[in-house]
DNA sequence: CCACGCAAAAGTGTATACACTTTAACTGAC
DNA sequence: GTCAGTTAAAGTGTATACACTTTTGCGTGG
């Protein structure tokens, strides 16, 4: 598989996710594990990257014993993997992970979007379109971070304004994990694509029909996961290395 | 809250769950967090007991740093709590917990058997018939914690059969949340009772009727859900101690 | 020039040390 | 006898130490 091998740039700049938990002071762990997180949505981080405990030790100023923790969490959400004494690496999900994460997701988000037409309030109805106006907001302002974010929280919102954090958390789950699926793949869904598909489940949900809402719901991931790059020879080690963008040295890759 | 207290006996004796990977040597690690596993669904662990790192660390002769992490995964699965500096507790799951995990459940599960109906091979059906055969011998026999296994493995088989294991790892965790539930409200549920849902369950699979499938598995599961003790006064020692006229709505837990 | 092997460097896995927090146990005043 | 305040014990949070594994770089023989 492809390495780039990127030399693990600074991270920072990273604020907390809104998504966890409003803790007024993170724990230094939950601090690290959001800021990679963000870093590999954002694309900061590229898939395969090597994640040297000591390093980001450094990078945060604590010791090895926090980042370990932050890396174990990171593993447990499949966004990174860890190999036995030979540390962690930013995930490279594999065709069929993503074609499971997104089964997943219609399977979850068909039920809930269908009871959520049933049983969300106008109130809440009004806070879809609040959402909406902040997704159109950030597409328009190239807010690319910003846009990512807003187009994932979406689907969690809804969850919980259904009230089940349960719910919410393993849709928060596999949400990311569609995030840096659809990084890895280089999707081709473009951001209005993706806000014009939920404004027409809002659409739905107003009018409580919940049938089409569901229809919209499993249109919408499936448009997703169709714009994938999944192409039959995977992600592309041939036109990784045919000369389509000669480098200027020889394979001096570091 | 009620707090059993009980003094954390041995715990040994559990043998690594079939459930997670079959890993030849699994590490010190996992070990410690499948037998704390067991030991809390085979009610060897109530509850509200206290699991003091350096005690199990000394049960199992290794250092806290194996323990903490153990725990920090049995954390993440909501089968223990953790309170800063307060240490780990079995986790005492609120009646609205319960609720938030079964509805979860329902909406799974729901689309999944549909699923199953259709996509299952017939070869596949014979094996969820063999393990419903397990199932009755594990009843007949009274053996009440391969029983408990047996009966909660039945809806992550299912899962692992449709070749989705994103969607069977997310199962397994509610469905090991459901068991330290119906331990905690004492479930009135039957394992017979159970068993015979599970057959009326496959044999709709076997004609292929994703419709009563569904529905079948929808009622299965609330017929545990309801058959939970989750009266408005609850397990707890307000109305243990004080011989209460009958409440309202009551501040249910804490 | 390449392949192979060996040794140094880097990195991970686990244990231990120590500071700080919570819990308990005790003391004395009321 | 009860309660508050104080202090010791127990326990958790983080850092560090050290053994062992993997990776890297280099030198030697072919």
């Amino acid at each position: 598989m492809a390495r780039p091998a990127t030399k693990l740039q600074v991270i920072r700049t990273a604020r907390p996710l809104v998504s966890r938990g409003a803790t007024p002071e993170a724990s230094a762990t939950q601090r690290i594990a959001d800021s990679i997180t963000t870093a590999i949505v954002e694309r900061r981080l590229m898939p395969g990257t090597k994640l040297a405990e000591q390093k980001i030790a450094d990078i945060f100023k604590v010791s090895r014993t926090l980042v370990r923790q932050a890396l174990n969490q990171l593993s447990r959400d499949k966004l990174i993997t860890l190999a036995s004494a030979r540390g962690a690496r930013v995930a490279e999900p594999s065709v069929e992970e993503a074609r499971q994460v997104f089964d997943a997701r219609n399977m979850l988000e068909a039920a809930m979007i269908k009871r959520a037409a049933v049983a969300l309030s106008t109130e809440q109805i009004a806070e879809l379109r609040a959402h909406l106006e902040a997704e159109k907001a950030a597409i328009r302002s190239t807010d690319v971070s910003g846009r990512t974010r807003l187009l994932a929280d979406f689907h969690v919102v809804i969850a919980q304004m259904l009230g089940n954090e349960v719910l919410a958390g393993m849709l928060r789950e596999l949400v990311s994990r569609s995030s840096l699926i659809a990084l890895m793949y280089q999707s081709a869904h473009s951001a209005e694509h993706s806000f014009a598909e939920h404004v027409a489940i809002v659409d739905a949900l107003e009018k409580r029909d919940a049938r089409s809402a569901a229809r919209l719901m499993e249109s919408h991931l499936h448009n997703v996961e169709r714009n994938l790059r999944l192409d039959p020879r995977g992600p592309d080690l041939e036109s990784a290395l045919l000369p389509r963008d000669p480098l200027p040295r020889g394979p001096a890759t570091r």
